[in-house]
DNA sequence: TAATTATAGATATTATGAGTCTATAATAAC
DNA sequence: GTTATTATAGACTCATAATATCTATAATTA
C-alpha cells in the first residue's frame, strides 16, 4: 500500500528538475542521480515515462540532458504518478457484483477523494 | 498501489458476517470461503490476524467457527485495512532529510486525509 | 569524426504477496 | 473417553511485479 520507488524518484527528479529551472539548462541524468543519489541507469527508464508523458523535455547529445517544458506549472503530483505508476486505485474487484455494492462504493469514494486531493497539488509547490 | 487482496477478503468477510449477525450464529471458514469464493487456507490465514486484533471472535470445535464480538458496530475500514496489511503509508521516505521537506509533507498531508476517511467508515455500513 | 547524451530492449535480481500443506490444539457431540 | 469438527501456527512453495543492470543504438554537439 504504498507507490513506488520509481514515483518517489520522478518527484524528486521533477522537484530538482524545477528548482534548478531559472537557471534554464538541461539536466543530465547523471547530475540528477547523483543528487538522488540513485541508480542512473534506472533512473532512465523513469525518467523516459516522463518524456513520454511531456511531462520533461530531453535533448540528447552533448550538452543535453533534462529540463521542463513550458507550462511545467501545472503539472500535478497526479500526472507524475499516473506517468509512472498508471491509475492509483485503491481497490481491484475481481468480481463486481453490481453498481449497488457497498464495499465497492465506499472504497471508490475513498479512492476518489485521493486523487483529487493529488490532483490539486502541483509539482510547484514541491521547490 | 492498491490494499492487497487480504484486506479485500477481510472486508468481505467481515460484511459477511456483519449480514448474518441478527442469527447469532458462528460461521466456519469453509461456509465464508465458499461465499467469497476463495481458498479457504490462506482466508484462515487473514481471519486469524482479524482474531488477534480482537475484530472477530474464533470458537474452536464443532458447531464453532467465527463471529463479531460486542461492540463490532465501531469496528472502522481502517482497522481492518491496517490489521491485514499494517498501516498504510502513501510514501515510503528512505532519507529522510528532515521536517521542513516537502515532498514528505504533501505526500503526509494527502495520507493522512485518506486515513481520516477510512476511519470513519465503518464495517457496519457495508452490510 | 569523436564525445556525450538519451532511448530501447533484453535480462537478471529481489521482494512480497498469495497460496498450500501439515501438525497441533480446542471444543462439542456421542 | 473417543471421535468429529473446528481454529491456529509454522514451514514451505509459487507467482508476480518492482527494481536494477547491461548492451546496443540513435541523436546531438564540439
Ligand atoms: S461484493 Fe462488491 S466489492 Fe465484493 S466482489 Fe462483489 S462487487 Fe466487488
Ligand atoms: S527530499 Fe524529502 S521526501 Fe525526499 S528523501 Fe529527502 S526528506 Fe525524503
Amino acid at each position: 500500500m504504498k507507490f513506488s520507488r520509481g514515483t518517489d524518484y520522478a518527484l524528486h527528479a521533477m522537484a530538482y528538475l524545477a528548482s534548478q529551472q531559472e537557471k534554464g539548462g538541461k539536466i543530465p541524468v547523471q547530475e540528477l542521480a547523483d543528487k538522488l543519489a540513485v541508480s542512473s541507469t534506472y533512473l532512465s527508464k523513469i525518467l523516459a515515462r516522463l518524456v513520454k508523458m511531456k511531462y520533461i523535455i530531453a535533448t540528447s547529445g552533448a550538452k543535453g540532458g533534462y529540463s521542463l517544458p513550458a507550462g511545467w506549472e501545472d503539472i500535478s503530483v497526479y500526472n507524475v504518478i499516473v506517468a509512472i505508476d498508471g491509475e492509483p486505485t485503491l481497490f481491484e474487484d475481481s468480481f463486481n457484483h453490481g453498481d449497488e455494492c457497498k464495499i465497492q462504493r465506499l472504497m471508490m469514494e475513498v479512492e476518489t477523494d485521493m486523487i483529487e486531493a493529488l490532483k490539486n497539488r502541483r509539482i510547484v509547490e514541491l521547490i
